[in-house]
DNA sequence: GATGCGTGGGG
DNA sequence: TCCCCAAGCAT
């Protein structure tokens, strides 16, 4: 399965900017950060402009966190951008502004989870780690084990078929968690998988159990509209579109449908650190 | 382990 | 239209 899927992947893997060999440590982890849970098209223009204003941790770290948090723009989940900075002043601090290999010194940085750790080890140095994402966690299911959908998260069976999977070079088992990403990214999809064009088609244990419908516990639909989460969106997009300090009553005018949740969307922000209050009632983007 | 955390595109 | 979901992390 390996070999087919990292023979298709040599032919077929989209040309990204993350992905070419002038692209550093940093622009990996930039990349990376931006794509957790963030489609990516979206992620294209911010992360060209990102590197462009901050080509190393070093630049990054140097400003505010509020002018990350801005030029993280629309992206989603703006806590990441906070994260992304605090893991750049920490590169800054104790790497001396090198984005470390280790996967263990990678996991500590702020923002930076068990998946993150290994994309980064991989794609940047080429390490040999399991890289488990939804991705390829969604190919496993249907090609080792035979089902439509994975668990919800990663479990200890994924890691098992994951480090059984392996290759034992480690420029390989890089190559190959591109490529199994990738796979799911664009051919093994969660909605309509495109069978006809898979490498692993005649070894897809789903397929050849003529593709049974999913029928584990549902899984968690997010609901949006007239959530807390909408209501710090539209108040953080306020503060973010604005230079300087707001008003309590512009920022009000932004949520209006429920005064008690306005308050407590605003609360959480400045409790997350994103948000700060200033002289006579005014509120920013934390600096 | 379940929940909260943004936003917008595509089927 | 509405619903699903997109390279997760922290608590």
């Amino acid at each position: 399965m390996v070999e087919r899927v990292v023979d298709w992947f040599r032919a077929e893997a989209r040309d990204l900017p993350w992905r070419r060999s002038d692209a550093s440590a940093w622009a990996v982890m930039v990349s990376e950060f931006m794509l957790q849970q963030t489609p990516v098209n979206r992620v294209l223009p911010v992360y060209e402009a990102w590197l462009d204003r901050w080509p190393t941790p070093a630049a990054l770290a140097a400003e505010p966190v509020s002018e990350a948090v801005r030029a993280w723009g629309r992206l989603g989940y703006p806590r990441r951008a906070q994260r992304l900075h605090a893991a750049a002043t920490a590169i800054e601090e104790a790497f001396d502004g090198v984005v470390p290999d280790a996967y263990e010194d990678l996991w500590a940085l702020p923002g930076v989870g068990e998946y993150t750790a290994g994309a980064i080890a991989s794609f940047a140095y080429q390490k040999r780690h399991i890289v488990l994402d939804t991705n390829v966690r969604r190919v496993l299911a249907r090609v080792v084990t035979g089902t439509e959908f994975p668990a919800a998260a990663t479990t200890p069976q994924d890691r098992r078929i994951a480090t059984a999977l392996l290759p034992d070079a480690a420029p390989d088992a890089a190559q190959w968690a591109a490529a199994s990403m990738e796979l799911g990214a664009v051919v093994c999809t969660a909605r309509s998988p495109r069978c006809d064009d898979c490498p692993a088609l005649k070894l897809c244990r789903w397929v050849a159990d003529g593709k049974p419908a999913y029928d584990g516990p549902p899984r968690r639909g997010q609901t949006y509209e007239g959530t807390d989460r909408q209501a710090r969106g539209r108040l953080l997009a306020v503060l973010r579109d604005t230079h300087g300090p707001v008003p309590r009553e512009e920022l009000e005018a932004a949520w209006t449908r429920d005064v008690t949740q306005r308050e407590r969307a605003l609360a959480s922000l400045m409790s997350d650190g994103l948000v700060t209050e200033e002289e006579g009632e005014m509120f920013a983007l934390a600096h």
